[in-house]
DNA sequence: ACAAATACTGTTTTT
DNA sequence: CAGTATTTGT
C-alpha cells in the first residue's frame, strides 16, 4: 500500500477520535458515549490500519451485532479507503461462526449441508424432543426448556458436563438437553448458540487451525462490545491469542442485551484479559442538544457501578423535553399523531421522526392513530420476513431439497399442504425413524418400499417423496427459477391462494416477494464460496431474517422498539407508554440489575433524540384485553425537573363519555375514577384500579407504589387526589 | 384425514 | 385479545 494522504483519514476527527484510530499496536478500549462517533471511528481505525499501517484487508476481522451494521462498516470503509475491502471478514459473530463451520464442516464434526436452526424452528424441535420423551408440557414448558438449553451452550456447557444435584428436575433437564443435542446431529441443523459454541469447540480442539486464523487475522475488532455474551467473548479472546490486537468499542451505559446473555462486565475484564489496555473515552457529543444530554446524563446517574461518562456538547440548549399525561392508550397515540402532524406542517419530514416503545404490542394503537390521521409511517421489527409461515414452508421445501435428513422441514411441510398425510401416519414414520436410528427421510421411503403402511398413507407419503425428489431433478437455471418452482410445485401457493380473506392473498404476495428476495440475492463467491447458491440463500434466511417490508423509500414516521432503535438517531423522537409496569417492563422490575438495563434503555430512547424528545404516558391502558391503570414511570421522575415541560391535555381531550353504566355513575357521584392518582397518608401514593359501591359503601381498589394493591373503604381512607 | 370449533395460553427486547 | 394448539365432528 503506498504512502497516502491521510488528511481524509484523520481531519474529521476530534482529538480523542483521532488518539482511538492512530492507536499504535496493542489491546484497546474505546468507551464511546451515544453519538460520540463510534462507528466513525472504527472505520477510520480500518482504513489507518490499511492505508497507514499496511495491513492487508486479509488480516482483519471486525465483528459486529447485527448484519445491517456489519454492511455500513464495509461500506463505509470502502468509501473512505477508495478501495475494495472484500477480504476483509465483516459480520456477526453468528455470521462469522457460520463462515468457520463452513470452511471447516469436517473438523467440526458437521455434514457439510448442515442448516440453521432459527429460533422458531428450535422451539419446535424443543417440542418435538418432549413429545418422543413422553414429558408433561405443562411440567417442562418448552420455552423454559429452549431458554435452558441456549443458556447452557452460552456458558460453554454441553449436556454430559451440565451439573446435576440440587434440584430433581436438573437430571431431567440434562436428559432432554441430551435428547435435543441428538436430534440435532442427527437432523444435521445447528441452533444459532450452537454456531458459536461449535465454533469456538472447533478452535480450541484444533491447534494448527487455531494458529493459522490467528496468523491470518492480526487485528480484530469489535463493534457494540457490551453485547458481547460469555461464549462470543471467549471466542474473541481465543482468536485474539498473544498478539492481543483487539480494538473494542462500546459503552456500558447502552448494554441492553443482558436478557440474552450479554455481560456487560466483559468492559471490566477486558483490561484484565488484556494487560495493558489502552482506554480512550469519547464524550463529546455531535447528536443531541445540550438539553437533551443533561436529561439523559442526569437519568443513567441512578444506575451503579457504571464505568462513568458524561457526555457534552457544543452544540446549542434546545428545547425542554415535553411529558403528556394521556388518558388512555389511544388518547396517547392520537397526541402523537397530531404532533407529528404538527411537525410535518412546520415543514419538516416525517423520515425525521422516531416513535419508539418498550414492546412491539404497543404498535397497533399507534398504527390505528396514524391511519386515522393519514399518515404514512413504518414499521420496523414485529415479524419479519423470513419468520412468516408461509415463508418458512417454503424455505422448509428448500431445505429439504439441500438435505433430505433436516427433520424439522420435513415435519413442517410433509403434510402442508395436506396431501393426506396425517398424523396417524408420522407416528408410524417417527417410530421407524427412532428405532432405526435413521432420519426421517430415510424411514418415510423405506416405510413406503416395504409397505409398512396402509395403501392411503403409503401412496400420500410417496407423493410427497416423489415430489420432492422430482423437484430436486429439475434443473433450475437460477435460484429465482428454482424458488419459483417450489413455491409452485409444492402446491404453497396455491394452497393459500384457495385461503380465503385477506390473509390468503397476503401470504401469496409474500411467496412472490421470495422469489423476489432469491432474484435479487447476491451471491458473493468470495464469502460463499464454499456453498451453492441455495444453500447461501437459506443461510442468508435464518441469520437475517429480513425487514418486515422492504417497501419504497417513501417519507414515513419511523416506529420501533425501544431495542431496534439503538445507533440510530432523529430530529424528534417520541417515547411512548412512559408507565410503571410497561417501561420499567413488569418482569424487570424486582432486580435491581434488569431495572438498571430498563434505565440504560431508557437513556438510549432519549439519546436518539438530536432536537426534541417527548415522552407519553397514559392513566389507563389496554393491554392482552384488560384495562390496566398504571403509575408514571420513574424514569420520568429521574428527570430534571427544570429540563421538562409538562402538556396538558386539551380540554375535549379529556375523558371522553362513551359509556354510561353503572360503573360511571358511581364514579361521578364520588368523584373517584379509574386511573385517578390518590395519596394515602400511609399508604403513599397509588392508582385507582377498580372500584365498587357507591355512598358510604363505596370501596376503591388502589394499586400503592410501595405496599402493592389495597382495597379501602372511601368514606374511612381519606384518600386525596395526588 | 381434514376442517371447524373450541380451548388455551402467553404477554420484552432478537442475532 | 389474538394467535396457536388441541379436540371434536364429519
Amino acid at each position: 500500500m503506498p504512502a497516502m494522504d491521510v488528511t481524509p483519514l484523520l481531519d474529521p476527527l476530534n482529538e480523542q477520535q483521532r488518539e482511538a484510530v492512530t492507536l499504535s499496536p496493542g489491546p484497546a478500549l474505546v468507551l464511546a458515549g451515544a453519538g460520540s462517533g463510534k462507528t466513525r471511528v472504527l472505520v477510520h481505525r480500518i482504513a489507518w490500519l490499511i492505508a497507514v499501517e499496511g495491513v492487508s484487508p486479509l488480516g482483519i476481522m471486525a465483528m459486529t451485532f447485527t448484519n445491517k451494521a456489519a454492511a455500513e462498516m464495509r461500506g463505509r470503509a470502502e468509501s473512505l479507503l477508495g478501495m475494495s475491502v472484500s477480504g476483509m471478514w465483516v459480520g456477526t459473530f453468528h455470521g462469522l461462526a457460520h463462515r468457520l463451520l463452513r470452511a471447516h464442516w469436517q473438523d467440526a464434526g458437521l455434514p457439510q449441508t448442515f442448516q440453521i436452526l432459527d429460533a422458531d424452528d428450535q422451539y419446535r424441535l424443543v417440542r418435538r424432543v418432549l413429545r418422543s420423551l413422553e414429558l408433561d408440557e405443562s411440567r417442562w414448558p418448552p420455552r423454559r426448556v429452549q431458554g435452558h438449553i441456549n443458556a447452557r451452550k452460552e456458558e460453554g456447557l454441553r449436556a454430559d458436563r451440565v451439573q446435576t444435584g440440587k434440584d430433581p428436575g436438573d437430571g431431567q433437564m440434562a436428559h432432554i438437553y441430551a435428547t435435543y443435542e441428538e436430534a440435532c446431529r442427527r437432523a444435521g441443523v445447528v441452533d444459532f448458540a450452537e454456531l458459536l459454541l461449535r465454533s469456538l469447540e472447533l478452535l480450541r480442539g484444533n491447534a494448527s487451525l487455531l494458529e493459522h486464523y490467528r496468523g491470518r487475522f492480526q487485528h480484530l475488532l469489535v463493534d457494540e462490545f457490551q453485547d458481547t455474551n460469555d461464549l462470543q467473548y471467549a471466542w474473541l479472546r481465543l482468536l485474539a491469542g498473544d498478539r492481543r490486537q483487539v480494538f473494542a468499542v462500546g459503552d456500558d451505559d447502552q448494554s441492553i442485551y443482558g436478557w440474552r446473555g450479554a455481560r456487560i462486565e466483559h468492559i471490566q475484564d477486558f483490561s484484565k484479559d488484556f494487560p495493558d489496555t489502552r482506554i480512550i473515552r469519547l464524550e463529546r457529543n455531535y447528536r443531541s442538544t445540550e438539553t437533551i444530554l443533561q436529561a439523559a446524563n442526569h437519568l443513567i446517574g441512578h444506575n451503579e457501578g457504571r464505568l462513568g461518562k458524561e457526555l457534552w456538547t457544543e452544540g446549542s440548549t434546545g428545547d425542554p423535553l415535553v411529558i403528556y399525561e394521556a388518558f388512555d392508550d389511544r388518547d396517547e397515540a392520537r397526541f402523537v399523531a397530531e404532533r407529528v402532524r404538527y411537525w410535518t406542517e412546520q415543514g419538516h419530514g416525517r423520515s425525521e421522526i422516531a416513535v419508539l416503545y418498550r414492546s412491539n404490542a404497543q404498535s397497533r394503537v399507534l398504527e390505528e392513530a396514524f391511519v386515522a390521521l393519514g399518515i404514512p409511517y413504518r414499521v420496523y421489527g414485529g415479524q419479519r420476513f423470513f419468520e412468516r409461515a408461509e415463508i418458512k414452508d417454503a424455505l422448509a421445501y428448500l431445505r429439504l431439497l439441500a438435505n433430505r435428513d433436516d427433520d424439522a422441514s420435513f415435519e413442517r411441510v410433509v403434510n402442508q399442504p395436506p396431501r393426506g398425510v396425517g398424523e396417524r401416519t408420522m407416528v408410524n414414520v417417527r417410530d421407524y425413524a427412532r428405532r432405526h436410528g435413521t432420519s426421517l427421510w430415510a424411514a418415510a421411503q423405506a416405510l413406503v418400499a416395504r409397505g409398512g403402511l396402509t395403501t392411503r398413507a403409503a401412496n400420500a407419503l410417496r407423493g410427497f417423496l416423489e415430489g420432492i425428489d422430482g423437484m430436486a431433478r429439475t434443473p433450475a437455471g437460477s435460484l429465482k427459477d428454482r424458488v419459483e418452482q417450489v413455491v409452485a410445485a409444492s402446491g404453497l401457493k396455491d394452497h393459500y391462494a384457495k385461503e380465503k380473506g385477506e390473509r390468503g392473498q397476503a401470504r401469496v404476495e409474500n411467496l412472490d416477494e421470495l422469489v423476489s428476495a432469491a432474484q435479487g440475492f447476491e451471491y458473493d463467491p468470495d464469502e460463499h464460496g464454499d456453498m451453492d447458491e441455495l444453500g447461501a440463500f437459506l443461510a442468508h434466511a435464518a441469520l437475517e431474517s429480513g425487514q418486515a417490508q422492504g417497501d419504497a423509500w417513501e417519507d414515513c414516521v419511523q416506529l420501533m422498539t425501544l431495542h431496534s432503535a439503538k445507533g440510530l438517531e432523529f430530529p424528534l423522537v417520541f417515547l411512548c407508554g412512559m408507565e410503571e409496569g410497561l417501561f420499567p417492563h413488569q418482569m424487570s422490575m424486582a432486580e435491581p440489575s434488569r431495572l438498571e438495563e430498563e434505565r440504560r434503555l431508557c437513556y438510549v430512547g432519549l439519546t436518539r433524540a438530536q432536537r426534541q424528545v417527548i415522552l407519553t404516558y397514559a392513566q389507563q391502558r389496554r393491554l392482552h384485553g384488560a384495562d390496566n391503570a398504571n403509575m408514571p414511570s420513574r424514569f420520568i421522575g429521574e428527570l430534571p425537573a427544570e429540563l421538562v415541560e409538562e402538556v396538558r391535555p386539551r380540554a375535549m381531550m379529556q375523558r371522553p363519555v362513551y359509556r354510561t353504566d353503572r360503573r360511571d355513575a358511581e364514579e361521578s357521584e364520588s368523584g373517584m375514577r379509574i386511573g385517578a392518582r390518590v395519596r394515602h397518608r400511609k399508604f403513599g401514593e397509588g392508582v385507582v384500579v377498580d372500584y365498587e359501591g357507591s355512598g358510604d359503601h363505596a370501596r376503591v381498589q388502589v394499586n400503592f407504589e410501595q405496599v402493592g394493591s389495597k382495597w379501602l373503604v372511601l368514606s374511612y381512607a381519606r384518600l386525596e387526589p395526588a
